[in-house]
DNA sequence: GTTGAAAAGTGCTGCGA
DNA sequence: TCGCAGCACTTTTCAAC
């Protein structure tokens, strides 16, 4: 059989489960092998060897955080007085649990930041107290999300 | 019973519940239920009745998008030549694949993108091809991720 | 690697408290 | 409203191809 229908040790059959489980996980393995015309086995298979490969990380319920109260989506660009201090800043920001990603980057920003909180009051007292008093933070520039237009996941 | 433990209609229980299957969908109800000393009956309810407020999304599988060959985090700020044209914008990058979250937001960009693409080149692509000839967009700026540090939904 | 079916475990529903 | 118990469905395993 022809291979490299995609990067690394993926058939098109793997690709196919993963596109469908991408978009919605309680969807059930036999339902699944019915759609791409194989047995469950196998769909079983593949799923075990994607997960020891460390292609599959987990799986996760997705929540509507406005619906529970979580109002506001900001990122954060982050100035760092020296560049080393960058991993001392992550084990900091970790202990905020409104800073849902955290990348390390090119470009203005040492790092950039996205947060979710309840409200502006909330905001300003993980920004205020919990963020730019962190060693090593120079100062932070906050992109405040008025709508998410697009939340997905990558097309394989 | 005392109610308001968080916002809305969640009570304690409601959060408990979240916040496990949030972090693995993948945990059986009869086990949630043993850690919180319930029975797996109620666990079902309070799920469905979850659902049904639109609080719970659905749930989907996180793959690690370097292990098959998508190596290029990027944020990009796009500066367009109206605010009005905005609608038009959404529309037009929802046909971009690679863009994985879109904001409509403040500050000095009216748009705010993350994007995912496999390698330097890709990336060129998308931003040359795919996205900076769309019309209504005036500029953009790239922001690349080195690394994703943090990575993981709010905390209840 | 794949299949099909049997065994084990989980999700769902209705009745009772 | 919650918990229990039975049924239906899904996942998992395994011998055979």
């Amino acid at each position: 059989m022809e291979k490299n229908y995609t990067n690394y040790d993926l058939d098109k059959l793997d690709v196919q489960i993963l596109s469908i489980l991408m978009e919605d996980a309680s969807i059930p393995y036999t339902e699944i092998a019915k759609k791409l015309i194989v047995s469950g086995g196998t769909i079983h298979v593949r799923m075990k060897k994607m997960e020891e490969m460390g292609i599959i990380r987990g799986s996760n319920l997705i929540i509507n955080p406005q619906k529970i109260g979580f109002d506001i989506t900001a990122f954060l660009g982050i100035y760092l007085e020296k560049g080393s201090q960058y991993a001392d800043a992550v084990e900091q920001l970790k202990q905020v649990k409104e800073v849902v990603e955290l990348h390390y980057c090119t470009g203005q920003y040492s790092m950039f930041a996205k947060i979710i909180c309840k409200d502006t009051s909330h905001l300003r007292k993980v920004l205020n107290e919990d963020i730019q008093g962190l060693k090593g933070i120079q100062r932070t520039e906050t992109i405040i999300s008025l709508e998410e237009s697009i939340k997905r996941q990558i097309t394989l």
